[in-house]
DNA sequence: CCTACCGATCGGTAGG
DNA sequence: CCTACCGATCGGTAGG
């Protein structure tokens, strides 16, 4: 079999997809270039649009890619033990910072209706709330959390708390123990 | 007194300085252009720069205006009351999604540290989080905290709320009620 | 505050 | 995958 560019096996489709997950984290979708990314991937920006046709397609599959290899945005455990799950996520993702910046960059800037990730990030929300949802309902029924918290506006609590907590780390990342303070939060829900 | 282009009171300057708050917002520093602004602020982009000499000096202008307005940053309570004066800017903010954008979206871009605006918004988290954890020193003291919460991660958690629930409203307004979350996140917190 | 203009940079295409 | 190029757009300046 000859090598075909649609192919997914590609080195240099690779290292492009490593390299844009970086600068499209550092600088934003709208602040990094394709000169930016092929100067650092070692090629020219033509040659980065023969692996990928636009600029937009090139960042959703970074978007794709990231979710795919550690099913950040899938539920997959059950109560208790998906939350702790994600209190697991946020420690390994501290070591990081790109990846971090990725989502944290970009769930801000697609907001807006017109960015190319907006219907990528209104999805992922709510697929995430969901599952957090679902992780609050098993600990209630499990009679595991204390009364008065509603599994909905705790769900909200906690991805909100995920992002916020973000934002700090970026920008004091020796004060900012993210996974401790959901850890603290998480604590504080449940009985023991 | 003739109009002196760099006094405060001139009603273009106002004007300019409005539209940009609302386009910075909607679109980010990079993402929105002068001559974005000038257009609608019903002028040309080197009308924008006669009262402002670059980008950069009229988004922080932007910035500074908009802490000077409502007070944002600048823990002016005690306690609880403190604390509750954040809930009701909440609130506020819910009426302008220009403001929620402003801050959302640029926080996020921000992060960078070689965005312009990297300083003030480095400075800005700092206060924040200080004047918040000073409320909750207070409230422990007081005995209005229930055990086990200490104020430093508090404090964080409360910010990175704040911070989590704008993007989730801007992608969902009509299912994110950012004033009732952080009210049940202080109810849980304090005791009866 | 405008017109006219500058050099730099952008995403994308032609053609190999 | 490269060289060479395109039209569009950017922030900023000159000169009035």
């Amino acid at each position: 079999m000859a090598k075909a560019p649609g192919a997914k096996g590609s080195a240099t489709r690779e290292h492009i997809l490593a390299t844009a997950t970086a600068m499209f984290g550092e600088s934003g979708y709208r602040g990094a270039s394709l000169r930016d990314i092929a100067v650092r991937a070692g090629i020219t920006h033509p040659g980065v649009l023969y692996h990928f046709p636009t600029k937009e397609s090139l960042l959703l599959e970074v978007l794709r890619r990231r979710d795919a290899l550690d099913g950040d945005a899938v539920a997959s455990a059950v109560g208790l033990a998906e939350l702790e799950r994600h209190v697991e996520i946020a420690r390994r993702n501290a070591e990081r910072r790109g990846i971090i910046e990725l989502f944290a960059t970009l769930s801000a800037e697609a907001t807006s209706p017109d960015h190319p990730a907006h219907a990528y990030f209104s999805e992922r929300y709510e697929r995430v709330v969901a599952g957090i949802r679902r992780a609050y309902q098993q600990l209630a029924e499990a009679g595991g959390l204390r009364d008065g918290i509603e599994p909905d506006d705790a769900a909200r609590q906690w991805v909100a708390l995920m992002d916020g907590l973000q934002i700090q780390w970026l920008l004091d990342p020796a004060r900012t123990d993210m996974a401790r303070v959901l850890e603290h939060h998480l604590n504080a829900q449940v009985t023991r």
